[in-house]
Parts: C-alpha cells; structure tokens; sequence
DNA sequence: GGACGGTGAAACTTCAGGTTGCCTC
DNA sequence: GAAGTTTCACCGTCC
C-alpha cells in the first residue's frame, strides 16, 4: 500500500490518508506534548469549515472557568476534526472528545496510552508512532507487548461496517523493524502478575482481612494467601510468610493490630497467634488507607499537636504520601524557588526533612512544589494560572485535587479517633478550601447551593460577605450579578421566599444547549 | 546606526497512566 | 534516546 507523502512525518501522512478514504484513525504516542503537536501538525495540513466542528470547539474552548493554552490549542485541532487526549486534559474535555469520536466527527485522536487503557475507542487504524518509552534510568524502553496488545486491539470497527481494521507499526529503520516484527508481532505477551504483590496493598489487604475477622491468625492468613494468584505466583510460602510477619510487626507497632504475643507462646504454637484489630485499624481499613499511610499521617499529627502549624503544613503532609504520587516534578528552573518556600516554611513542616544527600530530597522538593500549587489554588488562582506558571494540567491537577481531599478527609477522621481535637478544625478548614479553591473570607458563601469559587468571589467583591449580607442585599442586585434564578434561589435558601415577578422564565423552559 | 523580525542551528530540558472514601444537588 | 522547546547568532529590512 502506498501513502502520499505530503508531509515529512510518516505519522501525519498516514492520519490524512484515513482522512481522505473516510476513516477514522488513532495516532499513539509516547508522550502529552508529543499528542499534542502531532495533532496540531495534522490539523494545520486540513481545511474545513464543518458548523458542527465549529461548535465543538467553542465548548472546548469554555470547558473551563478560563480557558488555558492547552485549550486553545485543543479548540483549533477541533475545529479541523482533529484532537489530542492524554490525561492532562480536563474530564469533560475528554468526555466530548471522546463521544464525538464516537459520533464520527472527530476524526483522528493522537494520545497517550490513556486511551488504549481507559474507554474502548475503535478507529478503522491504530497507528503506532511509538513503540519505546521513557523508562527513567533505564532509557528508552520497548512498551510491553501486552500494552501494544492493547492498541492493536482498537483497530477495526464491526459497528460501523469494517470487516477489517489496521494497526500500523512505524519504525525509524529496517533494524527495528525487524525487531518490532520479532518483539511484538511474532513475540509472546508478559505473563500477569498479582497486583497483590505490591506491598502497599498487601499491607491494606492483611489489615482489612484481620478487621473484619476473616483471617483471625497469622496461619489463616496464610491459608488465605496461598490461595490467591499472589500465593500461586510466590510459590516459596515461606518467603510469604518472612513478608507477611514484618507486615504483621509494623501493624502491631502501629497500634492498628494487637496480637497476644504478651502471653507466653512457644515458637511452635506462633502460627496459631491471636490477632486482633485495634478500633483506630478498623477506621484505616475502613478508609481504604495503606496503613503505612496511616501511620505517617498519625507521626505527623502528634508533632503538629507539639507546635505552630499553617495550614501548607498539612498541604504539605499530603502531598508527601504514598498516595499522591507521582508528584508535580520540580522543574530545573524551578529549583531555586521551591527551596525558597522550603525556607520559608521550614518551622511549620510536620514532616521530617531528609538530609540534601538523601535520595529521597528529590521526591520532599516535589512534595514542595505540590503543596505550593495547592496553596495556590486555595488562594483562587485558576487552572490557566497554574499551567502557565508551573505547566500543571487542568487533568492531572484534579485528579491530584481529588485524592488529597481523600487523604484530608481520612486525616481529619483519624484525628478524631486519637482526640487531636486542637488541630481538628485547622484540618477541616484545609480540606474545605482546598476543595473549594477558596481564599478564607469565603467559605460561608461557599457553603450555599449553586454557589462555587467564581459566583463567591463576584458577591463578594460586590459587598455581599457572608449570609447576612445575602439576606440583606436587595433582590434586583443579587439578580444583576448572579441572574435571576439563581438570585431567587439564593433568597430561598436563606429561608426568604420572594414572590417572583411575572415575565420571567416560566417552570421548565430550558435554555438552548450547546449541542 | 539601531530597532526589529525572521531563520536555522545548537543547546537544553523533559519524558504514560489511575482504583480506593463520602456526600449532595 | 528522541522530540519538542528555548536560546542565540546571524542576516536582511525598514525607519
């Protein structure tokens, strides 16, 4: 088959191809900024002026309160019906581009693997720019056959009458074409192994299996997994169990199990030993939390009791968990200024700082500069600010939103079983800025229905601080800056039921949607 | 003469992804 | 390791 060269990237070349014999393709590659510009250069080598496509656009456009750069970017590919998608965009960003792949308007997507792993998104051809990864230390990496399994996999759309689909391999030389043809097409897939595996869940796994009394010895707990694919894969049980005893010791010192080791046993008689979670371990299991999680977040309550905190202290003890991770990367040129933070906060932290030489500095920098960007949020910044300032993602950045209001959620809970009743309320208002995205002065604003960062800070600039002032503001104001269904709403929350004048909206009439 | 703009090569920087809790309209 | 981005030297043009 033969494909007109009318770029010099064969990636390119190709996308317009199923373009023009009307089909629809997906482009992988290996990373966001690579996504991004080759559907930028796809959609630069197309002309439409398709009024649906327009549309699109302009709801890509005003996803968000502000539109960022990566949304106007996203906007001009649309428009061409071309887009990107990796899993820095905003949800509903993805959502309409993937529905819209969907519909068949939407013509090529280049991404990530975030769509060979996520929705099930069929194209006529799969095309694969990259088959080598970014691996860390290890340089440039094959991707696992089962991952390119996976891409392979979306070639082909039986619902929409393709008896066949294509998967395109491109490779820079004949050298690694063969390599491809011996790796991937010829090659066998990696075996599965138990996810089990990792400690941090078998850690919560042995916790959640001792709280809710269905392994009451170590010896059941053996039993129990020795018959998972975990067990199965192990083989050597006694290596599972040397694991799972120091799992059992560091729950013991925790406080999260009791066993009855203070009674006198035998060392025949161990495997028989009584376990018992404690109520604080019933909760971290109840939490879904990795106990190891757990048991930082506890160290680090007690030193805030001990001292002066801020509220970055606890922004800054989130962002250092196992959960948040990967973090944002502290960028070289960013270097010098997340140490001056550091500087500046280094009283107030509750969590140990690891010597410059530690190999572990990288990852507290980074914890740094998460916790910076949270505080930034919290101080009303938007998501355009944060992209331009620290080139954080809309996507990403609620995603990591999301599991630090989690983790707050699950700090607070905890602080309330071990009665850390002075810090509780400095931990709840974090959680609910932080969540919010809100400066202090507005939280009782926020508090209302229909009422976000945006409508808070528009009232309040406006004079209308608190509850008070929403009872007292006169209804044709409140209307002016809010609309008026949302003015009376407001005035009905508060208990205030205002007689609605005439000529207004009648009950049911919606406005026109965007689509 | 100097400000400005365009161009291309060299230097530099960075690199995929996502489940968990709970609540409320 | 490679792509994408930034930087910088160089040159031409215009006022």
């Amino acid at each position: 088959m033969k494909i007109a060269e009318v770029s010099t990237n064969p990636s390119v070349d190709i996308a317009l191809d199923t373009i023009n014999i009307g089909k629809q393709a997906l482009v992988f590659v290996n990373t966001k900024r690579s996504a991004e510009s080759t559907a930028e250069k796809i959609s630069m080598k197309l002309k439409t002026d398709n009024l649906e496509l327009k549309e699109l656009s302009e709801t890509i456009l005003k996803a968000l309160s502000s539109p960022t750069k990566q949304c106007r970017r996203l906007s001009k590919c649309v428009s061409k019906g071309v887009a990107f998608h990796h899993a820095g965009l905003a949800y509903s960003q993805r959502k309409i581009i993937e529905d819209n792949f969907k519909k068949g308007l939407i013509k090529i997507i280049s991404c990530t693997p975030s769509l060979a792993m996520g929705v099930n998104l069929p194209a006529f051809r799969a095309i694969m720019r990259d088959l080598k990864r970014y691996g860390g230390r290890w340089g440039m990496q094959w991707i696992p056959v089962l991952e390119y399994h996976q891409m392979v996999g979306r070639a082909g759309r039986p619902d929409f009458n393709d008896d066949y689909g294509e998967a395109i391999c491109i490779a820079s030389s004949e050298s690694e074409k063969t390599e491809v043809l011996e790796k991937y097409l010829r090659g066998e897939p990696e075996d599965v192994y138990s996810k089990l595996a990792v400690e941090p869940v078998l850690r919560s796994n042995i916790l959640g299996l001792i709280s809710t009394k269905f392994a009451r010895s170590k010896k059941e707990l053996l039993d129990f997994f020795k018959e998972t694919l975990y067990g199965y894969q192990y083989g050597d049980f006694t290596e599972i169990e040397i694991i799972i005893t120091k799992i059992l010791g560091d729950l013991d010192e925790w406080g999260f199990i009791k066993t009855d080791k203070d009674d006198f046993v035998s060392a025949d008689e161990i495997g028989e030993i009584n376990l018992r979670s404690t109520p604080l371990g019933d909760r971290v299991s109840q939490l879904y939390l990795d106990p190891y999680t757990a048991n930082f977040i506890i160290t680090s309550l007690r030193r805030a009791l001990q001292k002066k905190t801020t509220e970055f202290s606890y922004l800054q003890m989130v962002s250092n968990t196992l959960e948040l991770r990967p973090l944002f990367k502290v960028k070289m040129k960013e270097i010098e200024f997340v140490e001056a933070v550091l500087n500046d906060n280094a009283f107030n932290l509750i969590v140990l700082e690891p010597s410059v030489y530690d190999h572990e500095y990288d990852d507290f920098l980074n914890s740094i500069k998460t916790a910076i960007i949270f505080e930034d949020w919290m101080d009303e910044n938007n998501e355009e600010y944060l992209l331009e300032k620290y080139d954080v993602t809309p996507g990403l950045f609620g995603m990591k939103l999301n599991l630090a209001d989690w983790i707050l959620y699950s700090t607070e809970e905890l602080a309330k079983m071990l009665n850390f009743n002075e810090i509780l309320k400095d931990i709840s208002k974090t959680r609910f800025r932080l969540k919010k995205g809100i400066k202090e002065e507005l939280i009782p604003l926020v508090r209302l229905k229909k009422i976000g960062r945006v409508r808070a800070r528009k009232l309040f600039r406006n004079g209308v601080k608190d509850i008070g002032d929403v009872k007292k503001v006169d209804i044709t104001k409140l209307t002016q800056l809010l609309g008026k269904a949302l003015a009376y709403d407001l005035k009905k929350q508060i208990g205030e039921e205002i007689k609605e004048v005439p000529n207004g909206r009648r009950k049911g009439q919606l406005g026109l949607g965007k689509f």
